[in-house]
DNA sequence: ATTATGATTGAGAATGATTATTTAACAAAA
DNA sequence: TTTTGTTAAATAATCATTCTCAATCATAAT
């Protein structure tokens, strides 16, 4: 788990997942990963998707967001940054807002945790949710 | 999902739930508090437990950790704060720094969701694991 | 007290996400 | 070209969680 990540071979099914990630702007699941990439690759299988998302995630190629909600998501920008989720829809967006160094440096003086970094992520209700709520909430 | 929460009546299966949780300073998941209160009431189901934590988190009786990891965990201590969890073993403490109002504003400033809360979780290395690891990192 | 009504339970089946296993295809080295 | 190791696909297995449902319990109305 905490071997330094052995370089791997860009095969096509790798180089596929990749471009079809970093194609969108949101942060797809393995297997809406999997459907995108099935419409260039027929026969890949799900399994695949997700052992290269976790290799790749390994050697910092994607990044692997472990935010609320039950499936797992993956990003194509590894410049870290902040994201929120829809408590509605349950989509995830990145959060326009700088990220603050400075809460590692203060965690760090108040725990005997060996920091090694830290992840904000905000919850709230998406413009669409907002506009679907509003018609649901006149009662 | 949105609804406002309806009051529950305090069974003695959600008292015993509250009880172990608030018992203890860690922040166990659903089986693991399923253990806990097995050992007072031998014959509740699992079910059960995943039934009332939900809904005693759903009327702000305890918190819902959404995590990263594999499984939720659960709180006893409402007031809002933050986590740091293991990335060795898992475990998940509470974070002796106090909660970053103003995140909360500038979100709202710089998206278009409606902010409902945030959440900060740190991820380190625990003194347990940093004591094996460091047995382990003489390679 | 008796009955009706709905809430809650325990047991286990079902589901969904993820990981592991197996076998086959493939690529690089000898 | 045989050998060796890497990667793939298919599928089985696992894990956490949710669902279903008959049985039980609590509460209020008779």
């Amino acid at each position: 788990m905490n071997a330094p990540a052995p370089m791997i071979r860009l095969t096509t099914q790798r180089q596929i997942i990749l471009e079809e990630l970093a194609k969108v702007k949101s942060h797809p699941t393995a297997s809406e990963l999997y459907d995108m990439v099935r419409k260039r690759l027929p026969r890949i299988g799900l399994g695949t998707v997700y052992r290269n998302l976790e290799l790749m995630a390994d050697n910092g190629m994607i990044l692997k967001l472990e935010v609320g909600g039950t499936q797992k998501r993956f990003d194509a920008i590894t410049d870290p940054h902040y994201h929120i989720r829809c408590s509605c829809c349950g989509k995830v967006d990145d959060m326009e807002l700088p990220i603050i160094d400075n809460l590692v440096n203060t965690a760090a003086e108040n725990s005997s945790y060996q920091i090694l970094g830290h992840h904000v992520e905000f919850t709230g209700v998406c413009p669409d949710c907002q506009q679907s709520q509003g018609i649901n909430a006149i009662q």
